[in-house]
DNA sequence: TCGTGCTATGCAACTCGTTGCATAGCAAGT
DNA sequence: ACTTGCTATGCAACGAGTTGCATAGCACGA
């Protein structure tokens, strides 16, 4: 399971509370990785038994008290020896393909507004991720000199996984025309 | 939950036994569903009891006998039901996305080789379907007059279908390539 | 002052999904 | 004769993930 190193990557990246964890899963990290705040605050108790990761009480003003946790050497070994074991290539699971198989046995055109609003919500993901890329990873006109190579690297992967997003709201949106194409050829018509 | 759905939509396809079921989602549905027989077995049984499908015992010569369902009335009702029902767009998990962020905090390397797995499981992901669409969707030279529209349907589905699973492959391929690009960059020269 | 809404954390109950194991008959190779 | 492997079904235990609910402080507007 990925969702303790994912979580370990985010502390990485910035450590926060249960509640900025959530926040992140909601934005950037939920991008490729979704999880609620129950299942955050669980696994998070279960990674600080572990040693995992260390939290502090921070007093804030105007706000209750938050526990912001941030990675332990343990958890950072951890972590490591995720990322050299192998994994499986994801099984993918869509729904959406179901239905339309399914629909060979009801009304087609039936499910041609279904279709047409995923098509707009991945266009709206798209359109989403475009901003996010031109936002935080254009270049601010010449870097002088070279920065530091450990930031570089982190900023590089973000930016490639988001490139990946970007690519995947790409391919849904003209296969989902392909489907809406096929599905009106079994409307009126017919 | 759709695996029920999944399993009704199959059925439907074609009756047959647990069994052959989980051979269906390790082939075909599996492009879209994955489930394995101890999932399937519990949901029939489910399925059995709440009257979506029925159940006849069908004796084998050198084989135990089966027990082959297919969809009962309710079953197709719940199906029908099921497709008038909006779903959200899915939520995507990609383990392979949250180790590049994390291999900024290691060894970026060290990754190449894995995600060289990946691009070449996606690889023959994509020669079998490939070779799946030429084997079923080629038309035999020309059908005389108009074939049964059912039919016509739910080939055409299932053929729409298979075209975004080839897509989906297509777009992987070409990510883990630039992400294979973008590793190197962090390699010996660093 | 009353409701709405945000930050912040958490429990309990449930369903979904995975893993390991067990059984049992038959086929085919060594 | 022995092992390996395929069809065929299933249990038990566990871990992952969802849903509903509860609490509590503070902000802000009607």
């Amino acid at each position: 399971m990925a969702l303790e190193h994912a979580i370990l990557v985010s502390l990485l990246e910035k450590p926060g509370s249960g509640y900025e964890l959530a926040r992140r899963f909601e934005r950037s990290i939920g991008y490729f990785w979704t999880a609620t705040h129950q299942q955050i605050y669980r696994v998070l108790k279960r990674m600080e038994n572990d040693g995992w990761v260390e939290s502090r009480d921070v007093p804030q003003q105007g706000r209750p008290d938050k526990k912001e946790y941030s990675v332990a050497d343990l958890g950072r070994a951890a972590l490591s020896s995720w990322l050299h074991d192998p994994i499986e290539p994801e099984s993918v699971r869509h729904d959406l393909a179901v239905k339309i198989r399914g629909a060979a046995f009801d009304d087609p055109a039936a499910l041609i507004r279904e279709v047409e609003r995923h098509r707009h919500a991945h266009g709206d993901r798209l359109a989403h991720y475009l901003a996010g890329e031109e936002r935080d990873f254009t270049e601010p006109e010449a870097g002088p000199a070279a920065p530091e190579a450990a930031l570089d690297a982190e900023r590089e992967l973000q930016h490639v996984v988001l490139r990946g997003g970007i690519a995947y709201e790409r391919m849904m949106i003209s296969w989902l025309d392909d489907v809406l194409a096929t599905l009106a050829r079994f409307g009126p018509g017919h």
